[in-house]
DNA sequence: TGCAAAACTGCAACCAGTGAAAAGAAACAA
DNA sequence: TTGTTTCTTTTCACTGGTTGCAGTTTTGCA
């Protein structure tokens, strides 16, 4: 089953074994045929009949890998949370809670940046798409607040002494909550990646220094 | 068409038709018939079939209420956003950001509180159903989302001079970021509405002080 | 080579959602 | 009241995502 991101090796071995292999290969077939189909004739009008069909697989084991059609999309979601857990999880001597969420937030624009996973390098086109989708843009909303959800539980394990556990919810929610929805209004107009970089920077900063310093 | 809350009204006079009356009976049945379904035998075990002979109209009618399913259950949203809006549009003299914000907050607990719209008392059972049906909670978490687009244009548009436009989405997405996610935390245990409404306190001083404030 | 597990296929069924045409009901004008 | 116009609902047919199931193929391993 398509349910684990990362391969299971076939014994002790260090090598999968040909049915591994199989799979991932069907996996990224997939992906990438249904991103470029999505790209060139729209999301809504491509039916998983025809990705099925480019990834050279029947209809039904398309859903032996993805749970549903919005999925394809979202299909390095688990590993970057896995992420920022982790990161979270192995707490620096003395860091501060505000310095563990920045370095979060650092580590995982710079696994966005560098993706090269699965030889894939649309990732501006997988933007566009959520962006646009209403279908998508649900989906995306729901992987995130979980994936908050994740953090916060993994903050609060860090700090267990400091912080409660809603008062890590609240602090996961603000800092995030306030990034998205600035990089969100800034992707309005078009703009460069340097320019979003600098809003989201911007966007912690309000969030970290507080809203009373703003008007 | 549903899409109007406001009743459409005959002329100029005051009194809705026979026309319109029959719309809200309609509309109120669909919403009550739908929740109670719900309720009775679960989200997804309910049939749009099921919810329209309720209300004695025919599948393809509900679909002139309703835009999907899952769109019963927030039949206010457009209404509670509406408020928020309106709230931030006539901004007091002196009012500071943060100010403005508390009381759009504010007037929009009070409205939740105090809800009596539509002879509906099962408010407790609505917010039960979004919470654990994640077909509904991803809508939620959408028309969240659009709701705070609209506020972050209307506070820019309240402070033109003091607040950029991603500046002031950067403020409502971490407020209500920190909220929804400290209140989403909360709601894991069983807790009295007043517990849930200090917790919410509680975060939007986080966001407002600052993170910084926190470890 | 043979067997068990894993993966894949085809098929039938269910249900949400949509388009179009026809029927029904209410509003309006004369 | 009657005829006309406009809005709403119904009926019907159809698409497409999703699931359960039963049977077949492929792979791993002894």
């Amino acid at each position: 089953m398509g349910s684990e991101t990362v391969a299971a090796e076939t014994e002790a071995s260090g090598a999968p074994g040909l049915r591994e292999r199989k799979k991932q290969r069907t996996r990224q077939a997939l992906i990438e045929g249904a991103l470029r189909l999505f790209d060139e004739k729209g999301y809504e009008e491509t039916t998983l009949a025809e990705i099925a069909a480019g990834a050279e697989v029947s209809t039904r084991t398309f859903f032996s890998y993805f749970a549903s059609k919005e999925d394809v999309v979202f299909f390095d979601t688990k590993e970057r949370l896995q992420l920022a857990v982790a990161t979270i999880a192995d707490r620096q001597p003395d860091e501060t809670v505000v310095g563990m969420l920045l370095r979060v937030i650092n580590k995982s624009f710079e696994q966005a940046a560098s993706y090269q996973d699965i030889t894939f390098d649309n990732a501006a086109l997988r933007v566009r798409l959520i962006l646009t989708e209403p279908a998508l843009q649900a989906r995306a909303l729901h992987l995130l607040f979980d994936s908050q959800l994740h953090m916060a539980r993994a903050l609060h394990g860090a700090f267990p002494d400091r912080l409660s556990d809603t008062d890590a919810a609240a602090a996961v929610g603000a800092l995030i909550g306030g990034i998205k929805l600035s990089v969100m209004v800034s992707l309005e107009e078009e703009r460069s990646i340097e320019d979003v970089w600098s809003i989201a920077r911007r966007a912690s900063e309000i969030a970290i220094s507080g809203l009373h310093t703003l008007g």
